[in-house]
RNA sequence: GCUCCUGUGGUGUAGCGGCCAAUCAUGAGGCCCUCUCGAGGCCUCAACAUGGGUUCAAAUCCCAUCGGGAGCACCA
């Protein structure tokens, strides 16, 4: 193409540009794709806008059809607009090496994971993946006060379900003694110091700038506050060890921080032995490092504390992992805060940590949701530091393309009304499982004796106003008590008359457990006792993950329409 | 109040000086197909926060304004 005049090449962008856009090109666009394509040609800007001003004025006053005309004949391939195609996925971490990154999922143990918690589990189990390094999981207990002994079970069982792969385990509550030490050693560097100090007159102080009395005493004397500290010569809340950064730093959020507090509340895993509690910025840069952090992604709000960690980092000479700081999640319509959720449960008002009213893991998978699902919904949302709204919505579309193909059919009639049948013998009919994958199978219908069946209380009512309905892969009613049998030829749709779903005399009792709590009660048709999944579709209802299947009783779980 | 992060359709996202009068998905509306209100196909809707500047050329770089968020805990 370079080999040939530019003056042909410039006819042919501005024959595309005006085919494109009704006729008339656009010389400024023309002059973006010749300079964008042709790089030699940036010295002499004035000149070849000057040559393409000229031609885009030939081509323009050419009427549309010959426009179109010439270029199919000089250039055809610019004539179709070229699709995009776009793949997903995450982008690559700064200065990481296959085989050598190390990531962790740090949770704090007060209950189960939430959809929230998902999104930083996924992104790192993806990197990890991606680069076939360690993932870290750390259990953050070094709050006695927020502890659910459970969660240090049940954390892990959510990470096994969404696929996160962890390579290792730590928990903060083994490694109290390490925190004591590396305080120790700050404060004989002089960079840390136990006050004693009101806390609200140490934060005040600080508000304005200024140290309290303790920040300045001798390092002797220090350490000898810290060892009456650690041997319980100060009562809970009376002595703190604190790191120094700049106390006049502009930013209030990073003068001193806490880095032990005394707490009589006993801990759920070493009981009283300990009374000093590390404050996550300690812990958390202490293990990063003594654990070889590579790559840290983390919420924006912890953006601060990325900043006060850098503290102990330059203390003690160590390298920061990267961070990456990923935006705020809004999850709209959720309870997602474990406290309240527990104290929900308590009252008896949730059923569990899995009640679907919730945004809890075990909730999204009682639900029907798939961890794969998630997955793609977490990478195609990125990794910037914008914050973002979730969308159940959007989730549910992933969800949908996953359990779609694989859901087989079948027959829920909520709220059923009944009708007899007249005017024929005995009826038959098949459905398939799914109708784009007829190789699955069929349900099988045949309808004897007295011919009975039940339709859901809206679609009867529309059949009494409408006189006609079609029992969808069954045949054709007329309305009346009883209703009579009017043949099976589904011509009768194209009339607009509706095809519902029905359920025979041998239907079983079903419950669907909705999202918002409340129970729709039906009768699902018989043949879904012989169906092995548990993801099905009610067809004309939604999605629904199936909980109890018994020739008594079937229970679902709503999933999405 | 101070400090930091951040602004692309309703939502999420691509693009990060010219190939963009802007990608893809979701959503909404319409049509087709289908014996489901599912899936599939086609079409339409809808965005570079605003104002300056730099440049031949700005969604992209700079500045200001405005908007959103977070932190300033003896929580994580």
């Amino acid at each position: 193409m370079s080999a040939e005049p530019i003056e042909e090449t410039i006819r042919k962008f501005a024959l595309q540009n005006a085919a494109f856009f009704k006729g008339k090109a656009n010389p400024k666009a023309v002059v973006g794709k010749i300079l964008g394509g042709f790089p030699e040609y940036r010295s002499k800007t004035a000149e070849i806008t000057q040559l393409i001003n000229s031609i885009v004025a030939e081509v323009n006053a050419l009427s549309p059809e010959a426009q179109k005309e010439e270029l199919a004949k000089t250039a055809p391939e610019l004539l179709v607009k070229e699709k995009k195609e776009r793949t997903y996925e995450l982008p690559d971490l700064a200065g990481a090496e296959k085989g050598h990154t190390v990531m962790r999922i740090a949770p704090g143990p007060s209950g189960p994971l939430h959809i929230g918690h998902t999104r930083v589990s996924i992104l790192n189990d993806e990197y990890t993946k991606r680069y076939g390094g360690q993932l870290i999981l750390r259990f953050e207990d070094t709050n006695p006060e927020k502890i659910d002994p459970e969660a240090y079970d049940m954390i892990p069982e959510d990470l096994a379900w969404l696929g996160v792969k962890c390579t290792k385990t730590y928990t903060q509550s083994d490694r109290f003694e390490i925190y004591y030490d590396y305080t120790r050693r700050l404060i004989e560097m002089g960079k840390a110091y136990v006050c004693t100090c009101n806390g609200e007159k140490w934060r005040d102080l600080k508000e304005h700038k200024l140290a309290c009395p303790c920040r300045d005493l001798p390092v002797e004397e220090q350490m000898e506050r810290y060892d009456r500290m650690m041997s319980g010569g100060y009562e809970a809340g009376k002595a703190i060890a604190v790191v120094k950064t700049d106390i006049a730093h502009p930013n209030p959020a990073i003068r001193d921080f806490v880095a032990l507090r005394l707490v009589d509340t006993p801990h759920p895993r070493t009981g009283d032995k300990y009374r000093a509690y590390p404050m996550m910025n300690l812990s958390v840069a202490v293990d990063d490092h003594l654990m070889g952090m590579t790559h840290v992604i983390r919420g924006k709000d912890h953006l601060n504390n990325t900043l006060r960690q850098k503290y102990i980092f330059d203390y003690f000479g160590w390298k920061q992992p990267e961070y990456i700081h990923y935006g705020l999640v809004n999850i709209p319509d959720t309870v997602l805060k474990t406290s309240l959720i527990k104290q929900s449960i308590q009252k008896g008002e949730y059923s569990g940590w899995d009640d679907v009213r919730t945004g809890t893991v075990r909730a999204l998978e009682r639900r029907g949701i798939r961890p794969e699902a998630i997955r793609r919904y977490w990478i195609e949302s990125g990794i910037k530091s914008v914050d973002i709204q979730f969308s159940w919505d959007g989730l549910y579309s992933m969800n949908r393309d996953i359990i779609d193909p694989i859901s087989d059919r079948y027959f829920f009639v909520q709220d059923p009304v009944r009708y007899d049948i007249e005017g024929t013998d005995a009826i038959v009919g098949q459905a398939p499982l799914q109708p784009d994958h007829a190789d699955r199978g069929f349900r099988f219908y045949r309808l004897d004796g007295p011919k009975t069946v039940f339709i859901t209380e809206k679609d009867s009512r529309a059949f009494a106003q409408n006189k006609e309905v079609r029992l969808k892969d069954l045949c054709n009613l007329t309305y009346g008590t009883p209703a009579q049998y009017a043949g099976n030829d589904t011509a009768v749709l194209k009339k607009g008359v509706h095809a519902v779903q029905w359920v025979s005399r041998n239907s079983v009792p079903a419950e669907v457990l909705m999202p918002d709590g409340t129970v729709a009660r039906g009768l699902v048709e018989e043949t879904i006792l012989h169906e092995p999944s548990n993801t099905v579709q009610f067809e004309r209802f939604g999605f629904v993950k199936l909980e109890q299947k018994t020739s008594e009783k079937v229970t679902a779980v709503y999933t999405h329409n």
